[in-house]
DNA sequence: ATGAAAGCGCTAACAT
DNA sequence: ATGTTAGCGCTTTCAT
């Protein structure tokens, strides 16, 4: 059963009798070659069973039409999804799809972009697990096209794709305030970046709104839900922020169940992400509370079974297939040789109703 | 920001003057080097900022480091954390992983195979979508190591890993039995194969129970439903069967919104994986019925929410993970040159009990 | 221990 | 239109 040797192209020219030039322009489909010559080299491939070598192809072309993707892990549904999104605009143009994790840090994501610049990617898709430190994807950019989807990077001006998050959460929560809430929860990692303390990063947002470069999506939300609290002029209570400290349903759980069992507590949760929502629902589902009758609850992010439970949850869908497709439709046209100035994609979310969130007041009154 | 050229070994010999060959040596990590030299080769590929080429290197070798996994669909959490398991094994070993889309169709999963072995990959991984059909699956295994994933295929002696679909369904519907259920409802999508007609595979199953080859993991658990009823002396109500036209969640719920629509429906329904399980769910939340008050349900499958939502779900729960893992593992011996019989690896599945199953009797009476 | 030289399978100049 | 000849960047004889 062991490797039995593959015909290469010379096999095919001497069977057909031809140059192994011949015989690749033929096979290869560039060049000139006569009808005649053709049909031998057709045939003597078919006969042999010849199947071209993209490594020999790749080694003097240069390109190697497989792209490489750092997840920040593959199997969450997010990851999941964007990346068919991907592989269904690779796959008919025949791009391979090398995919690597980072686990959400700076090592593993550069331990992935080594292993995909030495299989000589054309281009690469990466979800950024550092906004700040990012000298390792500065000097992969000036070698390979890439395209940053979810999260951007200060000062690197590359393709990118993703939602407006703060546009989205600050509706998502004014829409709260106008159904009557006034203790709204939010569930959220908050850990890395600049601001040690949610205090000053909230001073920051009233101060200087657009000196905030590129910060997490989870950074982003929360800053939507400052905003719509200023412009609803309904004050800010972080103690009703659950400020969870690792990217985990365990934490989240514990953090929520905390926030749940303060006096005052809020009327309704908004999750910054599907993790978040899940550590949430585990947190509600253990203090027996009811949707929306105890508690009611928004989520960043939509979820397979969030339509399938009753009553459902609301939610902000992110259109994660489409920036799939789109990350790697940028990436293909740089690959291609488009060198316009970088584009910043924002994809529209949906918005789903479903009947998690009770309406303690209507807006116009 | 173009492309700016990546040192060679040739660039690395120059500064360091000494010979390709000993470049060579020394930045592979093969054959004899001094240390004095070697010192001298290190300095100057560190400042060329040298990375090797894989692309050259395998040539030459014959071996890529990569290998290709062909699932039937990326972002279905089944094959998302089967790919999370094999990309754990993978990446300490410094391999890649190239992954493509059947979406369950025989041609797709040619499509694959061909892009793959045209990459060179050093093995396959891959779920096929017919466990009959697979002239090109037999082709492929003469020149690549292959191991197949959750299903397996008929007269095809490779290494393979999954669960035993018939004895987990078998116990559990016997649980369902011994619980006082005796109108056990199953869902699956039972359409390719040799059996046209039901009755026909149930006779088989009776008659010949050893001679049925390599089916689909749907018909495995069907068969193991059939052989509870027939062990616990049940006899068979095929109206129960919710025969799934197509896989889609759409279709599911329609088909199961018609089972449920009889007068004398089931007590109970058995989803026969993740997809039936959500199309199902849909169908029993659009009528509005509570489980288990209304109807229980066991999954075959464990999916995320499952554990989360009130009561939570009873689900047969696959180590996919693991799986994933246990694909590597095998693949990677075979390519290290390990040439034992075929292995059929399987492994044991989880029985979560959540509440969802309404007891009818004790069984001991 | 090191270097010279010959490829791996293919494409790209350059002739003809 | 076809063949000849050089490589792509690396590993691997084979000398030395």
């Amino acid at each position: 059963m062991v490797t039995k040797r593959q015909a290469t192209i010379a096999d095919v020219a001497r069977r057909a009798g031809v140059s192994t030039a011949t015989a690749g322009r033929v096979l290869g489909g560039y060049g000139y070659s006569s009808g005649e010559k053709r049909d031998l080299v057709l045939k003597a491939a078919e006969d042999l069973g010849y199947r071209p070598n993209q490594l020999a192809r790749s080694l003097i072309t240069g390109r190697t039409r497989t792209i490489g993707f750092v997840a920040g892990d593959i199997q969450s549904p997010f990851f999941a999804k964007i990346l068919r999104g991907v592989s269904d605009v690779l796959e008919p143009k025949g791009f391979g799809l090398l995919i690597t994790n980072s686990d959400e840090t700076v090592e593993g994501e550069m331990e992935s972009i080594r292993l995909l610049s030495e299989k000589q990617v054309d281009g690469v898709i990466l979800s950024p697990c550092d906004v700040e430190e990012a000298a390792h994807l500065r000097k992969l950019v000036q070698t390979t096209p890439m395209v940053l989807i979810d999260r951007q990077v200060a000062d690197l001006d590359v393709d990118s794709v993703g939602v407006d998050s703060v546009a989205a959460a600050e509706a998502c929560v004014r829409r709260l305030i106008a159904e009557g809430h006034r203790r709204i929860g939010m569930v959220a990692e908050l850990q890395f970046g600049p601001w040690t303390d949610i205090e000053s990063f909230v001073r920051m947002v009233r101060t200087n709104p657009d000196g905030i470069g590129a910060i997490y999506p989870s950074w982003q939300r929360f800053m939507g839900y400052v905003r719509a609290h200023d412009a609803c002029d309904l004050p800010l209570d972080l103690s009703l922020i659950a400020r969870v400290n690792s990217y985990s349903t365990e934490d989240t759980k514990a953090t929520v169940l905390r926030l749940l069992g303060h006096p005052d507590g809020p009327s309704v949760l908004f999750t910054a992400d599907g993790l978040m929502t899940e550590g949430t629902m585990m947190a509600i589902f253990e203090r027996g509370l009811r949707i929306p009758d105890d508690i009611s609850l928004v989520a960043f992010d939509d979820l397979d079974w969030m339509s399938f439970i009753g009553p459902g949850i609301d939610s902000i869908g992110q259109p994660r297939r489409k920036m799939g497709e789109a990350a790697a439709r940028m990436l293909i046209e740089r690959i291609g040789g488009f060198d316009g100035p970088p584009r910043r994609e924002k994809l529209p979310v949906r918005d789903n109703r479903r009947g998690s969130v009770c309406v303690l007041a209507t807006g116009r009154d």
